[in-house]
DNA sequence: GATGAATGAGTATTCATTCAT
DNA sequence: TATGAATGAATACTCATTCAT
């Protein structure tokens, strides 16, 4: 028996040193991947994507432009996946709220109000970013398999909303429209406000109504897809 | 007669002429313009901005590439004054609206709506080409008097929006928000709706539900913004 | 016909006055390309494809690094054209040596050998290229249309040879082998000739043998096609 | 002698064992090295020398790239070190004929075109290589150590070849010439018809006729090298 | 005004090589 | 020895813009 155990032992020691290696790297490897994202997102905010360089980043993020192509193919699959980052972020939230058991439809609109908003505070100029990149020509130069995921996400994330309208209105408490067209309008309205009151913000350097202007636009969305007999 | 007329014709001839001349220059440069502003439309519709080349904008106006520059300072502001064009053509449509003495607050939302899809219509890839610009990198090196330009006139557009509201508001057929946000909030929707489905159609290649989407989301705003008890 | 006269001679000097303008410019244009193509030389010869700059080719022909692009579609196309020139002037050569009707295939025979060293002596170093080309990987890169060009002017050569050979051989004067064979062997032996001399006096800095050597394998491959019976 | 093998035993066993480890060692390292060459050739042959990565070359060869420059200095010694192995077979090769005591000149001649098709025939992609190395660039970059192992193993077999000539020539069987012109005539003639032939084989996809070729040269160059008596 | 040839600054990307583990 | 992640120098090519004609 003691034998066996010392035959054993060393496989297993072998085997755990191994499998703690290989976590390390898979850790180290995470470790720079962030790296990179978080000096990517600032220079592409500060600069924009075409006036963001490759080397400024890669400084950014105390690498060499060179180790950049080892974790993403090219600029703009970096760029792109600042914004997967956000939508599995968003997806998730989105999902939390649709889970909620004892929230009813309209709870949940609030809930899912709530959410998004928190999205955007929680990372502002990516959530911009994400939207503007959903609107570009960057787009067709993506891989298919980044572009899948992002289409993959959003749509994921609009479908939970979707799912969300559908049981409003079975339960009477939405009006009887299309969810999926429900859905896209609430995107829709919360990207568009984001975008338009930035933009504001950027060129006049007001203070930024965001949070105001988005409150409004949920309460009227909210009003406006509540059945009528129930207002 | 003959004689006379030759005597006194070429003064005559020539004043008009000269003034013929201006006036021909004149509208010959237009129609360069408008030659240019077709081809730029063509080639930053099928390309995006990035690349687009002068040259083939060039070619395609069937000029050369120095003579942009004789009407364009450089190739942003060309872009941008696709926008420009669009913009011009919005304000007018929501002036019109506005200025419909017959017409109460809610016809008038209606025919906003109208005439915004109206405008969609007329140059669905210039409007679309606008709301991009409207929240891109770009808009930072546009010519101050170009950026000046744009966000007067959408800052006109949003305002005669902002004023229609404000006078349902004080009719009490709107409920009581802060006009401009409820602008800003329709315009929004607008541009949000326009780009999520153009953009699902682009990469999805399905039929293009904007018109029906649009409707909806107009309609949910409109019952949002109804003041409840007219509910 | 004084009023026929004057209305003809505007288009008349205005046709010649363009033409003039036109041939000037496609002679300007030549002159440039020259221009490019001596400095190419220059560089590719003294640092060989790989560490030849477009920059530093650009700097001696003294024009800019774009300049070259309208001239030439890319590195490897510069690099191949220098070989199409010196191969439209092997085939000329060729060529004149087949139409020398006074001479028979024997005579024939002397007379392309010289010119063959004609042309090495035109321009040795770009003769080498051209072999170096011909048995290389940058041949795969070349556009087609260039490639074409290449093999064209490269099989006109070598089939005017065989032609040569095929001459000499119904007048029982060289023994009787394919004629296109021996044009390929003829080829070959400069080629390698050139190819061996050149590399052994690159290397040791020896005196240069190439033209003893090329004499006496000439002279090898004279007798060695002749009929026996000559001999 | 239980006890006595027990302690010489150990120091016996321990310098056979070093030696034994010493090698392995060693045949472990050429055996590493072999794996590394066919990988070389195998990739070297597919994409060039330039378009050959030294991380493609060891993921073939089944080791990490730094691995590699363990047993080669640079890209270019183990690109180089390919045609010195075929350098070497040949080498061997030529030397055999020489030394074949019971063949004259002239069938010694024969024997010589057999080995050098031989040689093509065991490895032709690498004597391909060989001959692009000879006439290339990459030359002028290998480290003088090898540069002169390829020079002294050229002249070797060159100066073998020679030696042959030699013989020939004072038997007079073969005419006057210098017997090195003749060695470099044979070998140039040998490798321009490699290279062209190869060369067409891969640009017109037509059938290889490198064997007839070679073989009509060699019977062109033993009949011009024969004394013209004896023909 | 119109031209279009020339410019040359600007940059993403590659890949041989190194070196800490 | 072997690894393979990191390096960073090196460069072909583009294209908005200019300006002599």
């Amino acid at each position: 028996m003691f034998i066996i155990s010392l035959s054993i032992q060393p496989l297993l020691t072998c085997k755990f040193y191994i499998m703690g290696i290989k976590e390390r790297k898979q850790r180290e490897r995470e470790r720079r991947r962030q790296q990179i994202i978080v000096a990517a997102k600032r220079v592409f905010t500060e600069k924009g994507f075409n006036r963001a360089t490759i080397e400024e980043i890669a400084r950014n993020a105390e690498l060499s432009p060179g180790t950049l192509y080892l974790y993403f193919k090219n600029k703009e699959e970096l760029y792109a996946s600042l914004s997967l980052r956000i939508l599995q972020y968003l997806a998730i939230r989105v999902e939390h709220v649709k889970n909620e058991a004892n929230l009813g439809p309209r709870d949940k609109l609030d809930a899912l109000m709530n959410a998004m908003y928190d999205v955007y505070e929680f990372d502002p100029l990516i959530l911009i970013n994400m939207f503007h990149l959903q609107s570009s020509e960057t787009l067709k130069n993506l891989s298919p398999v980044l572009l899948d995921e992002l289409n993959e996400l959003t749509r994921k994330s609009i479908g939970t909303i979707a799912a969300l309208f559908e049981d409003g209105i079975k339960k009477d408490i939405f009006s009887d429209q299309h969810p999926m067209a429900l859905a896209d309008i609430f995107w829709s309205m919360f990207s568009g406000v984001v975008l338009l009151e930035t933009n504001k913000h950027a060129l006049n350097e007001d203070k930024n109504f965001l949070k105001e202007t988005l409150e409004i636009a949920f309460e009227i969305f909210s009003k406006g897809v509540a059945r009528k007999s129930t207002g």
